[in-house]
DNA sequence: ATTTTACAAAACCAAAAGGTTGCATATTTT
DNA sequence: AAAATATGCAACCTTTTGGTTTTGTAAAAT
C-alpha cells in the first residue's frame, strides 16, 4: 500500500484529526470522541498519519499522545509552490489589463 | 463520490498529468502516450481532474485540449500554510539554541 | 483483587478506486 | 466513400479504503 503525505491528507477526517492535534497532542480516545465513527475507525486513520510521519506518538502509561508533525507538510507545500507562477502570472496580467483600462478612461 | 482537489492530487499519476500539461495544453492521447496504462485509464484520471476544476477542456475538431488550472491548488496551499507556523517555530527555536551555544563557547 | 480504562488488532463487509477490453461516434485523411 | 484517428463510455474485474464488531492485553482506579 502507498503511504505518502498526499494520500494521507486526501481524507477529510484525517485533515480534521491533524487540526485537532495541531496545538496540543491528544490521546486516541480524546480524538475519537469528536467524531461520529467508531474509535477503531479513528485509530486506523491515526495509523495512516503515523505511518507517513505526520503524527508522532508518545506513550505515557496506558495513554498514547498523538502529536502532529506539520513539517511533513512541506512536501505538499513544495509541490504546490512550483506551480504558483502559473496562476499568479495570470492574475498579474489581469491587473495590468485593468490598469490600462483605467488609464484609457481618464 | 467525493471530488475535491485534495483527493485529486492524492494520486501520483494525476500529479504527473498535471505536470505534463502545466506549460502547454495537450490532448488526451498525447498525455496517455507517456504512461504505461491504457488510454481509458488516463481518460478516467483526466475526468477526475476536470470534475474538480484542475483541468479545463477546449474542443478543437476531434481533439480535446486539456489545460491545467493551477489556481485551484490555492485551496491546498491555503490549508498547508495555516500550519506553517507549527514547523517554522520549531526551526526558529533550534536556531536560537544554536546561536546561544555558539556565544557560550566564545 | 477486581473492575475500568486505553488501546491494538483480527475478521469481516460494502463501496470506491484504478485498471482492463470492447464498442460507438464524430472528425479528418486518403 | 472508405479508412484512420481521437475520443467517450459501458461492462467488467481486482485491490484498496473506510467502516464495523469482537477479542485480547496492559495500566490505573476502586
Amino acid at each position: 500500500m502507498r503511504r505518502d503525505v498526499f494520500q494521507a491528507i486526501a481524507d477529510p477526517t484525517r485533515r480534521e484529526i491533524l487540526n485537532m492535534i495541531a496545538y496540543k497532542p491528544l490521546n486516541v480516545n480524546s480524538v475519537a470522541e469528536h467524531f461520529d465513527v467508531s474509535r477503531t475507525a479513528i485509530y486506523k486513520h491515526m495509523k495512516i498519519l503515523i505511518e507517513c510521519g505526520l503524527v508522532d506518538v508518545k506513550q505515557q502509561g496506558r495513554e498514547r499522545y498523538c502529536e502532529a508533525k506539520m513539517e511533513r507538510l512541506s512536501e505538499v507545500s513544495d509541490w504546490v509552490e512550483q506551480y504558483r507562477k502559473f496562476w499568479t502570472a495570470k492574475l498579474d496580467s489581469l491587473e495590468n489589463y485593468l490598469n490600462e483600462l483605467q488609464k484609457k478612461n481618464k
